[in-house]
DNA sequence: CGTAAACTTGACGGCTCTCAAATATGGTGG
DNA sequence: CCACCATATTTGAGAGCCGTCAAGTTTACG
């Protein structure tokens, strides 16, 4: 039988490489080391606390699964991921944050997740006690958890339920807004129904955050592009000329 | 080639069968016919609003997903399944709650999974406006979702990255409390380490729960019985003569 | 322009799914 | 209490999707 399953790597090596992260050793830039930007162009829910901005480059971590979470950070500009590594270095990215969304938060004082950036990005930084002192930050700070515990659900489907092109066609209608879920606008009556998406995100971020391995990505990608579904203009800018055909795709309907 | 993948039903019969749940038809005893029970016995958190107790049979569906989200509920006693569906009638099970739980929190308005008892439970009702009124209580609500949060991540690392066996392992692990998960306290020094795990859940609901089938599911608990890890003494009660050694299989360490 | 990293492609194997049948379990009525 | 039935579970055989390993190829960047 074969013992560990599936995205391991080699292990000894890679791990007391750098500590963690399969593959993606050196895409590690050093960690927590945030340029202070400025503490005005507050949101108007954090106005009330006392918050300061900062500002990550590409893929820096922001914190590491078991750190003590004093803080709670909010996407003010780029994204996020989070993820959780096994012992032998299997990774995946739980969540995926863009601006609005907040994260950090924990009940057992400690992260249960790292976070890093996968693009430049702004984060607001406050001090958990902070949220405890208002009533109306408190109110938003329910209803992000509430969204991230929906997104997490709409995850838990994808990861159990659907195939690898099941998961690449839901990852791509990720970035069409208003679309492939309830309230979907539909093609627009006049004109095409094409879309040109940014990933920003490595193969090995999408395949992780897939639960998948980044050959089969690229090989889904890449039988998607054969026939004709997408096109590849660069490697994380993809054309969908029929957004309503990798909507099918994507197994909800 | 296989058209769409995994633990999908024989479609059309089924589907118009109950309207939903796969392979589960009959086993719900119609949906939302609680008996009203008390109002008094109010937990710390909820004292102060206006809450009831609605008792339920084993399962019984609490709310369908894209029900209009009215209520807030918390379970009193015994333990609810949240569920999604895919189209094709694909389930998966995106969490399971148990007593002190909070669910029907919806951002949308629309409840994001139907919800189902897995044995007879009560379940405190409250209308959502009243988490408003309260600091209290809202500071309660906002740690129970940080709680299903946490759960929501440990959960897509199970359905992302690990094997059917150490799937099956964790689930079992579940079960056990202070083992597996930080603070473990590991074999209690004098005596074994044995302990019997009451499941209360049918096989096709592990599954869904699992990302797996059913078939795989029982094909892994027999092969943990050849090996002598657990030995089945009823369908739904697994005695772990050495909970360690199942704990080393969960993919964790 | 040269090197390293990222990505693609191919061959192959295996874990898990599908389909099918056998066995066990639980409830019901005689 | 026991035969009988529906349902749940187990087991078997075979297939296929996706992972692994190992090249190529492209891209990024100094």
């Amino acid at each position: 039988m074969y013992v560990d399953t599936k995205q391991r790597l080699d292990t000894a090596d890679a791990i007391s490489d750098s500590g963690f992260a399969p593959r993606t050793v050196g895409r590690y830039h050093g960690t927590r080391a945030p340029r202070h930007v400025d503490d005005t162009a507050w949101t108007d829910y954090l106005a009330a606390a006392r918050t300061r901005i900062e500002r990550f480059d590409s893929h820096e971590v922001l914190f590491h699964e078991d750190d003590t979470a004093d803080h709670l950070y909010e996407v003010a500009s780029g994204s996020i991921m989070l993820y959780r590594l096994l012992a032998d270095g299997r990774r995946q990215v739980v969540d995926i944050l863009s601006a609005g969304d907040l994260f950090g938060m924990s009940v057992t004082g400690v992260y249960d997740c790292s976070a890093e950036t996968l693009v430049p990005s702004d984060v607001r930084v406050l001090d958990k006690r902070e949220i405890e002192r208002s009533a109306d930050l408190q109110n938003h700070v329910n209803r992000c958890l509430m969204g991230r515990i929906e997104a997490l659900h709409s995850h838990a489907v994808l990861l159990g339920r659907k195939s690898a092109a099941e998961r690449v066609a839901s990852f791509l209608m990720r970035f069409v807004p208003n679309r492939g879920m309830i309230g979907c606008t539909g093609p627009k009556a006049a004109g095409g129904d094409d879309k040109v998406v940014v990933l920003r995100m490595t193969r090995q971020e999408i395949a992780d955050y897939l639960g998948l391995t980044i050959e089969t990505v690229s090989r889904v990608l890449s039988d998607l592009k054969r026939r004709g579904i997408i096109s590849i203009e660069k490697n994380d800018r993809i054309r969908l000329p029929d957004v309503c055909r990798v909507c099918r795709l994507t197994g909800i309907h």
